[in-house]
DNA sequence: GCGACAG
DNA sequence: ATCTTGTCGC
């Protein structure tokens, strides 16, 4: 196969039209899903995780991995384009939707303002919010690594998401409205999912369950 | 030209 | 992302 990048360029720029970062603080917000993805075999499957918590105990509702063959590189700046086919996938498994989904990787924190998270978000005409562990682009002030500290995230003069210091002593994250959310709103429930641990609940779950890591094992044999 | 660069 | 033990700091 063979992959012309100014055609996708191009295409996430008409999506990026498309992305409406709406203010709609939502206190009814019930379900909240989180993904994470992975890879397999030499990057030759790409595994993705999704799973509903409920609001605000953050009991597992259900949860899917779907594997499929890989078809696309990784390329900063196009990972959707490797990343959503799976995810996709595990989201028609879903039988509880939830009201939000946290997406690992950038929301509007995008060269061109379409990150895997709301690229997904528009694919899924959902509310979305992009959860990343390390910065694409922008720039931003340091602060010092104390829970609660947030500083926007910007580029040139507009801001394009938040650096916030989810734990003490820990690596901050890169929080970015997705689609169907505003800036504002992306950095409340954010924090409404912190439990003490870097990620957020549904982040961290769907990384439990993408890596079978002890958290999810536990999970599963205790039900 | 050079460095930066989600997962 | 993934391959991997011990180790340092909170």
């Amino acid at each position: 196969m063979s992959i012309n990048l100014a055609q996708l360029k191009h295409s996430q720029q008409q999506l990026a039209e498309q992305v409406r970062l709406v203010d709609e603080f939502n206190p009814a917000i019930k379900l909240i899903a989180g993904t994470d993805v992975g890879f397999e075999q030499d990057g030759t499957v790409t595994r993705a995780a999704i799973v509903t918590l409920t609001f605000p105990d953050f009991d597992v509702v259900e949860y899917h991995i779907a594997r499929l063959a890989t078809s696309f590189p990784y390329i900063p700046g196009y990972l959707s384009f490797r990343e959503y086919p799976a995810l996709l996938n595990a989201w028609q498994q879903l039988k509880h939707k939830p009201d939000l989904l946290l997406v690992d990787g950038q929301g509007i924190a995008h060269p061109r303002r379409l990150g895997i998270a709301s690229h997904l978000g528009l694919l899924l005409d959902m509310p979305t919010i992009g959860v990343a562990k390390s910065k694409l682009c922008g720039q931003y002030q340091e602060q010092a690594k104390q829970a609660g500290n947030v500083t926007p995230l910007l580029d040139k003069h507009e801001q394009i998401g938040w650096v916030l210091q989810s734990k003490n002593n820990c690596n901050p994250l890169f929080i970015s409205a997705g689609h169907k959310i505003s800036q504002t709103s992306a950095l409340h429930w954010v924090k409404q999912c912190l439990r003490g641990y870097r990620l957020p609940e549904p982040t961290r779950w769907a990384d439990a369950i993408a890596s079978n890591k002890p958290l999810f094992r536990k999970f599963k044999h205790g039900k």
